[in-house]
DNA sequence: GTAACGATCCTC
DNA sequence: AGGATCGTTACA
């Protein structure tokens, strides 16, 4: 049986955040019911440093949830159509962030938070179950493969070549 | 104001 | 290979 993670599971590097979501559950309650997601693909954005990570242009409206305290979603729009889902992690004022890429059956961010039914409504919110979205400690430990992050090229070779992409395999 | 650009996805 | 489509950002 799995348990709810707590908020201080996500206070730590966000590489590390990323590599234990895998296998994690994720669990989305709204008027249907709960519906329950075998996380498998996770990027991490390692804060003001990781040219690849929106915190490290600097504090603005969007980001500056990014700068808040670990385990609040920090949600944007991307090309006008979707909606990314992220969970800050590490300390306050580090801009760190981890990306939901996939889970059991959606494979791409924009279909999970479609999925999902995620939108702005989430930003700043808690990732507890009073939330309606929140997650639930892995059950069944997976193989992790370890790539590059997706479409960050603009971030220059050192950081776009980080392997901070976790899936599941 | 105006312009440029995506942590993507679908269709051709 | 290219189009969709708009919030965010920077700059004038």
């Amino acid at each position: 049986m799995s348990k709810q993670l707590p908020l201080t599971f996500f206070r730590r590097p966000a590489a590390s955040v990323a590599r234990e979501m895998i296998g994690a559950t994720i669990a989305r309650e709204d008027d249907h019911g709960i519906r329950r997601f075998t996380i498998l693909e996770t990027e991490a954005y390692e804060g003001i440093h990781d040219l690849a990570s929106h915190s490290s242009k600097g504090r603005t409206a969007r980001t500056e949830v990014m700068f808040g305290p670990a385990g609040r979603f920090y949600i944007y729009r991307i090309y006008g159509l979707h909606w990314m889902l992220n969970v800050v992690t590490g300390q306050i004022d580090e801009g760190e962030a981890i990306l939901i890429r996939g889970v059991e059956g959606i494979a791409g961010p924009g279909r999970v938070a479609a999925a999902l039914q995620i939108n702005s409504e989430f930003q700043g919110k808690p990732a507890t179950r009073s939330s309606g979205l929140w997650f639930e400690s892995r059950n069944v430990p997976l193989k992790i493969q370890t790539t590059a992050r997706i479409g960050v090229d603009y971030a220059g070779p050192i950081w776009a070549a980080k392997k901070l992409r976790f899936v599941a395999c």
